[in-house]
RNA sequence: GGUCCCAUCGUCUAACGGCUAGGACGCCAGGUUCUCAUCCUGGAAAUCGGGGUUCGAUUCCCCGUGGGAUCACCA
């Protein structure tokens, strides 16, 4: 009981159970904990609350812990490192549940469940049929006997009454009787349930900040008659709000296209931009900036600022913020981002290969926000012209202002000649060496066709930037071949 | 059905009870180098309804309405 005075350090957790999926809710609760934690200069702790063995998926936890470091929440006391605590692995502390029920016990507050499942699901299925709550309190047996271990364990709700509480979000909460139940807190297997496990492990680790989902609002009465019940003080409840679909009415699901974590990841969405994404559904500082980069999520993060209201997962706004951040990423960056796509697409030879490929990195993410993007566009043969030859047909050379292709022709055997003697070194100096020329005969005239020319699209990048990321000897020949089949 | 929570542009949101309700994404239009993209500029777009308190409500209170959560040997 050391939560009395105001100066102790935060400590904040997050305790996710390990049924093999990240979802995006889940994560975003572990980022405003682990801001709160870094912001007040305290502590975050990963937990897993593995009690259910049935929905346990192997490998759950290893997902979980690849999940938070990618988006680097890095946890001063997780599965690997519990510190001081015996585990942070609750199926490794059933003792310690079994202690604490014991206490219960003792105190006359927790009996044996002599119910079968099935007399159990009769009770529930009448206060449906009647309209009202199931409680299980009004079947409370008169004898229940001694706990043999076998049986499921239930509080005994000592008082039933209405309940208020604070929460640092919501303010002022409460909730009604029918709120307040005979809940199991020693499951017929053992294992504790989430509502008595959670209250110890975070009495016990010190949990300062518990913030969890607007579900566990009308569950906290049942929490706060177990803390009283415990003698335990109650921590300080801080709820966030939902994470909802695309269409802002319910919550985000799979149905909604609601992905894994780490499948962001695979999407090519940078760590920095998902955490900026996530942060600013439910929270956001004031003002108008909405990049935040490095620290300063942690430097502007406050709970007051936290959101009541559930708030959309809006995927184009994830696309537009990781478009900022690749803006930002060095060429190096941008080369492994890229190439991770483009292994075999994108490759270059001959004179400034390297400044080349930088500037059709660049070209890329200029046209695309994330790897499937990418993908999308070389499967649309975007990018053809870097690899494939160039079938100049009849309907490719149908320029605009031409009613008869070879109207264009000499304009582009005059470009041929400015390109032969054209500085290869930049985009800009090979528009130079044809801007003149370009603007004598009209812009479009002589563009047009020439970009038309390079890429074997309708649409396409500049017709200098093409020429400089082909080089001057692909530049040339491409003009070239265009030059005869317009001939013919 | 009981109990509880929530409510500003389509979406995320800003606004000590006080300017023409601001910004961002998306959308539309114009411009920058012909097309695509980028970038720049501009535009359309919101306080759920009704009462009350107040000189004055997006803001405070009440009632509706709408949406959501919960009522497990799941967390």
């Amino acid at each position: 009981m050391d939560h009395k005075n105001n100066t102790q350090q935060v400590v904040t957790r997050f305790a996710p159970s390990p049924t093999g999926f990240m979802h995006i809710g889940g994560v975003r609760t572990a980022l405003f904990a682990y801001l709160l934690a870094k912001k007040e200069g305290g502590t975050f702790i990963l937990r897993i609350e593995d009690t259910d063995k049935n929905r346990e998926v192997e490998g759950s936890i290893k997902h979980i812990q690849e999940s938070l470091k990618w988006l680097g929440l890095d946890w001063d006391y997780g599965p690997d490192n519990p510190g001081e605590f015996d585990s942070c692995l609750q199926s490794d502390r059933l003792d310690t549940y079994k202690k604490y029920a014991e206490k219960l016990i003792a105190k006359g507050l927790a009996y044996p469940d002599p119910y079968t499942k099935e007399e159990l699901e009769a009770f529930r299925e009448q206060a449906q049929k009647d309209n009202r709550p199931f409680l299980y309190r009004q079947h409370r047996p008169d004898n229940p006997g001694e706990w043999d271990g076998t049986q499921p364990l239930r509080f005994k709700v000592p008082e039933i009454k209405r309940y208020e509480w604070t929460d640092l979000v919501r303010g002022k909460l409460s909730a009604g009787e029918e709120m307040l139940d005979d809940i199991i807190i020693i499951k017929a297997d053992g294992y504790p349930t989430y509502n008595f496990a959670h209250i110890i492990d975070d009495f016990e680790m010190g949990v300062t900040h518990v913030m969890r989902g607007e579900e566990f609002i009308s569950s906290t009465p049942k929490f706060l008659s177990l803390y009283d019940a415990l003698e335990i003080e109650y921590p300080l409840f801080v709820t966030l709000p939902p994470i909802m679909g695309p269409d802002g009415k319910k919550k985000l699901s799979k149905r909604d296209g609601a992905k894994d974590l780490l499948e962001y990841r695979s999407d090519g969405y940078l760590p920095e931009a998902m955490r900026n994404f996530l942060a600013l559904i439910g929270w956001n500082p004031g003002g108008n900036d909405e990049i935040f980069r490095d620290k300063e999520l942690i430097e502007k993060f406050s709970l007051d600022k936290i959101q009541k209201s559930g708030g959309a997962f809006n995927e184009e706004k994830l696309k537009w913020m990781n478009k900022e951040y690749l803006k930002t990423l060095s060429p190096e960056e941008k080369a492994t981002y890229v190439s991770s796509v483009t292994p075999s697409t994108f490759k270059l030879s001959g004179e400034f290969a390297d400044q080349r490929v930088n500037s059709l990195h660049d070209l890329a993410l200029e046209r695309a926000s994330n790897f499937n993007e990418i993908k999308g566009a070389i499967e649309a043969g975007e990018y053809d012209w870097l690899n494939t030859d160039i079938q100049y047909t009849t309907d490719l050379l149908q320029w605009k202002n031409d009613d008869d292709v070879t109207a264009a022709l000499p304009r582009l055997q005059q470009a041929l000649n400015l390109l032969e003697a054209a500085d290869f070194s930049s985009p800009d100096t090979i528009k130079e060496a044809l801007w003149p020329f370009a603007e004598e005969v009209g812009k479009g005239e002589l563009l047009w066709p020439l970009r038309v020319a390079l890429s074997g699209r309708q649409q396409s990048p500049d017709p200098f930037t093409l020429a400089y990321i082909l080089g001057r000897e692909m530049t040339i020949s491409r003009v070239k071949q265009a030059c005869d089949k317009i001939g013919e």
